[in-house]
RNA sequence: GGUGCCUUGGAUGAGUGGCUUAGUCAACGGUCUGCAAAACCGUCUACAGCAGUUCGAAUCUGCUAGGCACCU
């Protein structure tokens, strides 16, 4: 099957969901591996539109093997925004990702009646698509007392006092979810307001059509790209990659499927082989998080991909 | 032929009469509005087979099957 037949049904939906006068976001989304960031090449070609990236990590510039960013050839031919215009140590965030897209989605549409935005980061994608409350930045100082005291004190007292100053957050989190309860009196904290009063759970409307398109496989197919692929990485380099940013691993960006495991084999504490089948096992693991996520979404139109040719190879 | 030991859910591995379905891993399902490739939750009720002892057995007894070790 060649390209131009995976095409064509994407142009389809993009040609039927045309609008006279009215812009429109092309959102192509589907899980990791799934063959995004080719067919979105493709799309944008023939669409005429650069390529908004949608992926959470491409935005850092120093994982270029272990997101599988697109190469600089692929940026080449169509351009890309949002792929590695982070450094490793920049505090980045769903919300940001928002106010930055818009942005240009503003100036892009000036030009362009149809955009391509393209990645399977679900919270970066609904955060484009419906937007994400207003809620203030956590401050370094805040994020820090936060922590030291989540240390000394634990997370029950924690959440003990989330209880006080907002029952009704206390009521729905998961009690034993760290982050989000740290987070949520961090905002108590640093506001004087309860974290619930933020929430306001609006779906914000946006100047612009939207029409998702989720690209999708069978499991086994799916399953079987990913271990190929984490293999590709590995021989193109992802080890050294790894070893060059040993020195920050404890960044954010770096809590992520592939460094981790392979900051345990620098250490010494872990087999290659051994790496690499958790590496595999965590990117499926992540798929499915992925599909459980846009099940959800009633909005996607979903296109089957056929399966991958074994003869062709990554 | 004889003697001794072993046999637990997909894997690993505790548990020696009744304080539950140990735990771990995998697999599967799910939650999700500010670090999201993150963080978190749920499900999978097994004890080789058969017959006994007992109020009650994975746990005791016997036999059968399979495995391991040693002996003549």
């Amino acid at each position: 099957m060649s390209s131009a037949d995976l095409l064509s049904p994407m142009l389809s939906e993009v040609h039927n969901s045309a609008h006279p006068n009215q812009k429109t976001l092309i959102v192509l989304l589907g899980p990791t591996a799934v063959g995004k960031t080719d067919l979105a090449l493709d799309l944008a070609e023939a669409i005429g539109s650069p390529i908004i990236n949608a992926d959470s990590r491409q935005l850092y510039r120093d994982l270029p093997i272990g997101t599988a960013a697109p190469t600089a050839e692929q940026q080449l031919r169509v351009p890309h925004y949002f792929v590695g215009t982070l450094s490793i140590t920049d505090y980045y965030s769903a919300a940001r990702y928002e106010a930055e897209v818009l942005k240009l989605l503003e100036e892009l549409f000036r030009t362009h009646d149809t955009l391509l935005l393209s990645g399977g980061s679900m919270m970066y994608i609904d955060a484009v698509c419906k937007g994400i409350d207003d809620i203030p930045t956590i401050h370094e100082e805040t994020r820090t007392m936060m922590r030291q005291r989540l240390a000394e004190e634990g997370l029950p007292r924690l959440a003990a006092e989330l209880k006080l100053l907002d029952p009704e957050y206390f009521a729905k989190v998961d009690l034993h979810n760290t982050q989000r309860i740290v987070h949520a009196l961090e905002i108590c904290y640093q506001t004087g307001r309860p974290f619930t009063s933020f929430r306001t759970a609006t779906h914000k409307e946006r100047p612009f059509r939207i029409h998702k398109i989720g690209l999708r496989r069978e499991r086994a197919d799916l399953f079987q790209r990913i271990n190929s692929r984490v293999d590709q990485m590995l021989a193109d380099g992802f080890l050294d990659e790894a070893r060059r940013l040993l020195p920050y691993r404890n960044e954010n960006a770096l809590n992520t499927v592939g460094y981790k495991e392979l900051f345990q084999v620098l250490d010494g504490t872990w087999e290659l082989p051994f790496a690499t089948e958790r590496i595999k096992k965590n990117t499926r693991v992540y798929a499915k998080k992925q599909m459980t996520w846009f099940s959800r979404d009633t909005s996607i139109n979903w296109i089957d991909l056929p399966n991958t040719q074994t003869s062709l190879s990554l």
